[in-house]
DNA sequence: TCTTTATTTTTGTGATCACAATAACCTTTG
DNA sequence: CAAAGGTTATTGTGATCACAAAAATAAAGA
């Protein structure tokens, strides 16, 4: 039927008080965010639509805010997809991360109570878990809720939603690294931050920021592993 | 007819080549960042498709458009607004200035030629000739610009969107700084960036970035002269 | 067989309409 | 005069339709 591979999505349940727009910007959303969408698919409003079940209406506003987002690309044709990845790019997004995360860490180091810190504790904890168990899909989004339950202390936050668009540019290529990141069997730099956390010390905090973001990207520490994992990706041109 | 101030546009004509969205879009991004709707007062599509002439379809993608990228704020009741300003939040969104700003221009600098710092310094010319003027209004859009070349030098830059959506939140508040900025009569920031530039000195760079954004704001040193505004931009809630 | 041109289909855009939810207004009651 | 109830008007949402631009396909020529 088209000129790619299909599509196929994990349509989670239509909650009445949700808005048709609201759940396809969230099942788009999370389709980007697990790669499963590939980048320069072309996607066609009337395509998704179908798709979904839903009237292309919704499906042209979820569009239009996730490109907003930097999640999608609308090219001049008017065409919108997945961006394309370079190494370059690549580079840049993972230093963009930690510029920012080490910066929002700090400015949310102040407003961390001990509830907080212990549901930080807790999800460190499931994600160890879960990592025992091989499963590498859901590690992924635990550490990002590691990541926002730290940052959203802050009563007064803005960085989050552009940390979040980071997130969802890196989106389509986290799945590869919560692949190498059990091989490394690395240090758990959350522990650390817990750690620093408690002590109230910033600096020791942003390092552990730092080195669990830089860490979470090793694998692509080598330019020839990344450009072939890019390569792959790019070869539904 | 309206509970608060009718809301005036400075409307620019509309290419052909252009679609009405984008057009929309332009206008009222401008409109936000002249601080020409004030912050709290209730925006509805309806009412801007009549007072831009157009169906309220352009609209209400242009305010999803902003919304996504914080300029807006949708709240519980689908009412969209300006968001409103605190002296806690606005103090969160400067420091994010200064950390994302400083990366990117760190992040650009290496790829800074001398065409680029040519137009750097033209642009920082037309800023002083401006201010010498008088005229306080594209002080603002030309500082803006200025920023924006040195970013945007780096080919593969991320963080320029996320830069201008920081930039869309402070917008309204802006005004003031400038209006703020002659009485001052600073050290310019910007030769001190260019000095630095053509040393490819980039912590000197950063620290030239730094003090001219801190600077552009110190009219907000004082916690009082802050709260007074933002109360009367406030008041129209 | 490959390039070029013409035709058909598909696509994004924007307008209009129907409907349910929300807000605004007015009446009634204490 | 103030507060609570009901009524009307307005709003956002989403579906459907018309149209022009773009893409895909088919056809013709080299």
């Amino acid at each position: 039927m088209d000129k790619n591979s299909p599509i196929e999505f994990t349509l989670a349940e239509r909650d009445a008080s949700v808005t048709i727009t609201q759940w396809v910007y969230a099942t788009l959303r999370n389709a980007v965010m697990d790669g499963q969408i590939l980048p320069g698919r072309a996607l066609t409003i009337r395509e998704l639509a179908k798709e979904l079940g839903v009237s292309p209406m919704p499906v042209r506003e979820a569009l239009r805010q996730l490109a907003a987002e930097n999640a999608l690309e609308i090219q001049g044709n008017r065409r919108v997809m997945v961006p394309k990845m370079t190494a370059m790019k690549f580079n840049e997004l993972c230093q963009a991360r930690i510029a920012l995360e080490s910066h929002a860490a700090e400015r949310a180091l102040p407003y961390i109570d001990d509830a907080r810190l212990q549901t930080l504790q807790q999800i460190d904890a499931l994600i160890d878990d879960t990592q025992m168990a091989g499963d590498h899909r859901p590690v992924s989004a635990l550490n990002q809720e590691f990541h926002r339950t730290l940052y959203s202390a802050n009563p007064h936050q803005v960085t989050l939603p552009l940390i979040e668009s980071l997130w969802l540019q890196l989106g389509p290529f986290m799945r590869l690294a919560s692949a190498h990141l059990e091989v490394s069997n690395q240090v758990d730099r959350h522990t650390e931050a817990m750690a620093a956390i408690e002590k109230r010390d910033a600096i020791a905090l942003q390092l552990a920021i730092k080195s669990d973001i830089r860490e979470g990207f090793n694998f692509a520490s080598t330019p020839e592993l990344l450009q072939r994992f890019i390569d792959e990706s790019n070869r539904h041109s």
